[in-house]
DNA sequence: TTAAAGTTGTTCCAATTGGAACAATAATTA
DNA sequence: TAATTATTGTTCCAATTGGAACAACTTTAA
């Protein structure tokens, strides 16, 4: 007597469950957007935060750690440990702010520009994979709105 | 001499990233999705993976503990050890699976649906304020564009 | 039928995490 | 001015996490 095994089928959930809209955000970064920051971690050696501040100084030339939490909704003492790390790898360089000594001015080097570029180049193709199921006029669709809840959620307190 | 403090527009890093979708939904499962966890944490005691199980078994009357996983696309550990948890708090029953004795079915009990759907109603509420910057219609095509990426995702080998 | 490979659920462990407290400094209020 | 409150960056610590290994069992291949 042979048991044939079923093959669940298991995303049809995402039609059932109470929340739909946040379960996918929630199910998307758990099984893109995650993985692909392990992808980092493994093929690059950094860690989350420590992208992210690659990221934020590639685009402000400027901030200070403090910054770099709030922009990223990261906790502060998650990036004083990146920061460590990044200035110890040369891939940042930071300096004390005269007008008020608790805080510092970070900002990115070139090695750090190099590495950042690498990191991004891998990230872009990861995007343009996950969102190649959407067609040219469906994604800039979801770019909008996206965009809209992005910013909404920028406004709320944390 | 007073200076001033200028607050810096964190928002238009949105738009120049290099991978700006990836990207917006890792944020908004930061700034939504993730505090929401928290919430539930902190009002009634459960853990996401504790969640999920509630969550999974209210909708699919039976699953294995690798089912659940594989719905959620989380660690076979962490559902282990919820269910444990579960199966302490009285949420959960289990009964061994005679045709396979490696695993064990699982069922949500009635104590297990009067807490899935207190917190669900508080998860709706979430939902329900975080949308509302969406219009009708906006987010019926939210909808359905995050439908066929889940989609999608859900086919990726993990 | 036996051996090898795969699966399930579990335990262990090392690494990561973020909250809380802290010192140093700045801003605000009295 | 002095005292209070707030902010920045850091360290500490307890809890969470997920990878790896494991035992028990099942399936597949030889």
């Amino acid at each position: 007597m042979s048991r044939v095994k079923v093959e669940l089928d298991y995303s049809n959930i995402f039609e059932s469950v109470e929340f739909p809209d946040a379960y996918k955000v929630s199910y998307l970064a758990n099984a893109i957007v995650f993985p692909t920051y392990e992808d980092v971690r493994k093929d690059f050696g950094l860690v989350r935060a420590e992208y992210h501040l690659l990221l934020c100084l590639a685009h402000y030339s400027e901030l200070t750690a403090q910054d770099v939490a709030r922009i990223t909704r990261r906790p502060r003492n998650s990036i004083s440990r990146a920061v460590h790390r990044m200035l110890d790898l040369g891939f940042l360089k930071r300096v004390p702010d005269p007008s008020d000594a608790r805080q510092a001015k970070l900002q990115i080097t070139n090695e750090g520009k190099i590495m950042h570029k690498k990191v991004s180049e891998y990230l872009v193709a990861r995007e343009a994979e996950i969102f190649s199921v959407l067609s040219e006029s469906e994604r800039k669709h979801f770019r909008d709105l996206i965009r809209k809840l992005a910013n909404f959620a920028s406004t709320l307190k944390r």
